[in-house]
DNA sequence: ACCTGAACACCGTTCAAGT
DNA sequence: ACCTGAACACCGTTCAAGT
């Protein structure tokens, strides 16, 4: 027997399948499923529940349709899992490719992408998880390639840079969605949640050693709220870049 | 009714749970079962089938075991798997307090945490997924917050500065720890699922677009190998990084 | 104190059958 | 062409029962 990757090795992408089979007019069938449709659903239900709660019988049920319906327009829930995540990417708004300066439309892009991932806490594991090639995410990823591409860096850094600003907004909107939808879940605001976790981790004897390390942090941020906090950091932080990218573009 | 959060409001962290059941001697039992154990069993079966496969009846057939056994020692498997998440963060070799400036530490620190997603692709989605406060990832972050309190940063900059370093790790360490055993699974070399993915895209019309943009990547690139790449743009970014705290530190 | 077996309420997906 | 129902092979977890 010849070892292969599981049964069938999986295509890797539905980016990367032959013509869909759905996307007709939709409303010449019964039901009026279509794959438009089915992803507005999916956005709407990982929106309201979460991705840990999301399933094929879940969706069918939103839709009013047997369990299987789905499966005519969608191979596997991996598939409609990337669907998703492109229709989230075609959220993002993204700047004109000539007009300000590259910092201004590198905030701005940040920024995006920033909200996109807060607004939609289970669009981060997604990202990680798939290929990310849809026409959305290959449009925000060329216009952020044109952005880092003005600011006169060497050949040779340009996906470094690239690397080192995104990553750093992939990661920071990651852990600030999970936050605040933690928060809501526990029906508390981001402030009231944030006492209350300091406080178990205060109490608890095992977590001796976070205590003074997040004091110093909360002395040095001052009286600010959560979101103040959040804020600066994250201005901060893309300051830093902006002036590295500098800094390395000065270096040749 | 009161409107709770799910059911019972899950405490959120196995480290903010009351005294541990388990971590007895192990040996006393008939099947010489104990906390340590079964965290290591779990890190073993992660590494070798990743985060999807792992199930709790798998983890019990592995421990020559009933599915159930387990949960004496643990309360779910989310427990369990904050256990796996903290014993992987173990490994992380920690610089000494002092010594090296900070520029040689953050580097060192920078690819230990880059080394330690790689060799554990599960570890990711865990690190966002839960608190990530057990013992030995607080050792870590106090020791990365000791790094960059050297750098002459502004108080108020620590922790953006911190943010921007370590997410950027995180996601770079994510993305490449995801490329390599997606490559393994295949069954290819990094590079030849390298060409292998290129082809694909190029020969799909709904991808043109990627095309010429990853053409222009492959040419700044020169022939590289896939490792090297991967080597490169993680020393320009974490150079760029650097670049960026000296230029906030001397901003004052 | 520790472990088992049966059971509950779920999954994603296949397949043969309906209209 | 589109949709359904039953079935398969799984899950995490509860609970009463064993030793």
């Amino acid at each position: 027997m010849v070892k292969a990757a599981g049964k069938g090795a999986a295509r890797p992408s539905v980016w990367l399948a032959g013509q869909a089979r759905g996307g007709r007019r939709g409303g010449g069938q019964p039901s009026g499923l279509d794959r438009k449709r089915i992803t507005e659903a999916t956005v709407r239900l990982l929106d309201a529940e979460g991705l840990a709660k999301f399933s094929m019988r879940r969706l069918a049920a939103e839709l009013n349709v047997t369990a299987m319906s789905v499966y005519w327009y969608v191979d596997t829930k991996d598939d409609l899992l990337e669907l998703a995540l492109d229709a989230a990417f075609g959220e993002l708004r993204l700047p004109d490719a000539d007009g300000d300066d590259w910092r201004e439309r590198l905030r701005a892009l940040a920024g995006e992408y920033r909200s996109l991932l807060v607004r939609h806490p289970w669009l981060s594991p997604l990202a990680g998880r798939y290929l990310n090639i849809g026409p959305h995410a290959r449009a925000f990823s060329r216009t952020v390639q044109d952005v880092i591409r003005r600011a006169g860096l060497p050949a040779h850094g340009v996906t470094g840079a690239l690397s080192a600003v995104f990553q750093f907004v992939y990661g920071y909107g990651t852990i600030e969605g999970h936050y605040l939808a933690r928060a809501a879940d526990a029906g508390m605001t981001p402030d009231d949640y944030y006492r209350h976790a300091m406080r178990a981790v205060t109490e608890d004897p095992a977590a001796s050693g976070a205590v003074e390390q997040s004091r110093d942090i909360m002395a040095a941020r001052g009286g600010d709220t959560v979101s103040e906090m959040l804020e600066r950091d994250f201005d901060f932080a893309l300051e830093l870049l902006i002036a590295g990218i500098e800094a390395m573009a000065a270096r040749g």
